[in-house]
RNA sequence: CGGGCCGUCGUAUACCGGUAGUACGCCUGCUUUGGGAGCAGGUAGAACUGGUUCGAUUCCAGUCGGCCCGACCA
């Protein structure tokens, strides 16, 4: 990508009324644009980060047998009423009616569309067990969005929903997800502590994983070490049951990235989605519901990895490999954007005429990919400087060893 | 939804009851190129409505909008 091309440009200063980190940081460099409280546009550069996410999602759903589909935005009224969410969803909900007088809703999450669909597709207890899951727009009427993309009214959601006959297999499974979510985390490169939480529907507890950042807005008490981590939720009925580990807890600030839930069968037994057992039986199917924010965790990367001057994207999610600063434009960058680019690398190439050596640095430490290669008319033929994002010596190297580096 | 702060060119800011200025951006020309370049010229702005006043961007009220704290967040 020749940066001269971008769609958007970066602004030397944020604006004023943005004062989460990632806000501010993402706004500057042309990854997001706010259209109102709680709802940003993500530009191109937002896009590539976004869709190395959604590509580590995927890569883990799919290794514990979930299966891609996209359910609709659009949802009427009737479903929800299966579960009387309709009413009790009206603050959280953007409800209204059609031209043709239908009461309809935008999708805030699709346990009641999704298990709705499965009565077409589970029947017996030969179809089961099963997983879907989508990445989808999610709108809620938030009553404060805050935080940038951290907490917005429309938003990204990874939601996987799960089917079984028995519990052994709805508790197998919502463990491999566990560690599939943890997995995935951690190739994002977010340190996140899998946080027992209060189970809700189902089950006594259920699992939050938390990422600690003062920008959080959750409370969290874990032990030093963070093998014990709960939330705020659960921490005083645990206290009183003896259920805490010894010695104190520290208290902490996270960001909520995923929660994993144990539905039950509230929402079969309300829509209908039963299957036939071995014995000839109808029973309810057992569900549980896994939640992801990509675009919140996008946030959670910025505010734990930047410094004053911009963004220092971990690689599995930079928007590019290699940012090429071309102060010399004498054709030698060129060739090695084409060969890096040859080699498997995203290089965004800085091959604008009109910016100065200061402008194309300072964007450079903004953008934040993690390694800049710089070719000035100071780099000796065959040669180049070789700068990690993330902070260390710079170092002048040959070109091929750069590709070679890189393409690893 | 309660409380607080705030709305001035695209962005960041200044000033002022009477003419809205600066920097960056953007456009033109020339000169520049290893840490946000220089010169010259140009472009573009008071959220909305009402009130006070001879006169309001400025003061007052309402509306709309943004941020922060709290409440809320299957």
């Amino acid at each position: 990508m020749k940066l001269s091309q971008l769609f958007t440009r970066t602004l030397r200063e944020a604006p004023s009324d943005e004062t989460a980190a990632n806000a501010r940081l993402l706004t500057r460099g042309g990854f997001v644009h706010k259209v109102m409280a709680g709802v940003y546009v993500y530009l191109p550069l937002g896009v590539r980060v976004l869709e190395k996410i959604n590509r580590i999602i995927r890569e883990e759903m799919n290794a514990t047998g979930a299966q891609e589909l996209h359910m609709s935005v659009l949802q009427n009224r009737a479903t929800w009423d299966a579960t009387g969410r309709w009413d009790g969803a009206k603050d959280v909900m953007y409800q209204f009616t059609d031209a043709a007088g239908h009461a309809t809703g935008l999708g805030w999450t699709h346990e009641e569309p999704l298990t709705e669909l499965a009565r077409h597709h589970i029947s017996s207890y030969k179809d089961l067990p099963k997983a879907v899951y989508q990445i989808q727009v999610k709108f809620r009427n938030e009553p404060r969005a805050k935080s940038g993309i951290l907490r917005g009214r429309e938003f990204l959601m990874k939601d996987l929903y799960s089917f079984h006959a028995d519990e052994e297999s709805l508790n197998g499974y919502y463990e491999q997800v566990a560690q599939a979510y943890l997995k995935i985390f951690s190739r994002i490169g977010l340190p996140a502590l899998r946080t027992t939480a209060s189970g809700g529907l189902f089950s006594k507890f259920s699992d939050e994983f938390q990422v600690l950042a003062d920008v959080g807005e959750d409370t969290i008490h874990h032990t030093e070490d963070h093998s014990f981590v709960c939330n705020a939720d659960v921490y005083e009925s645990l206290k009183e049951s003896g259920g805490l580990p010894d010695g104190e807890l520290r208290q902490s600030r996270a960001i909520e990235v995923g929660n994993i839930f144990k539905l039950g069968t509230r929402f079969s037994e309300a829509l209908g989605l039963t299957f036939t057992d071995r014995d000839g039986a109808s029973r309810p199917v057992i569900m549980a519901s896994y939640g992801i924010g990509p675009g919140r965790a996008m946030g959670t990367v910025v505010e734990l990895n930047h410094d004053e001057r911009g963004i220092i994207w971990p690689a599995s999610v930079a928007p590019f490999g290699v940012h090429l600063v071309d102060l010399a434009r004498d054709g030698r960058a060129e060739r090695l954007y084409d060969e890096l680019t040859e080699s498997g690398t995203d290089v965004l190439w800085d091959d604008r005429e009109d910016a100065s050596a200061g402008e194309k640095f300072a964007d450079a430490d903004l953008i934040g990919c993690p390694v800049r290669l710089t070719v000035g008319k100071k780099t000796e033929e065959g040669k180049v400087e070789f700068q990690p994002r993330s902070g260390g010596d710079a170092e002048v190297i040959a070109t091929a060893d750069a590709v070679q580096r890189l393409s690893r």
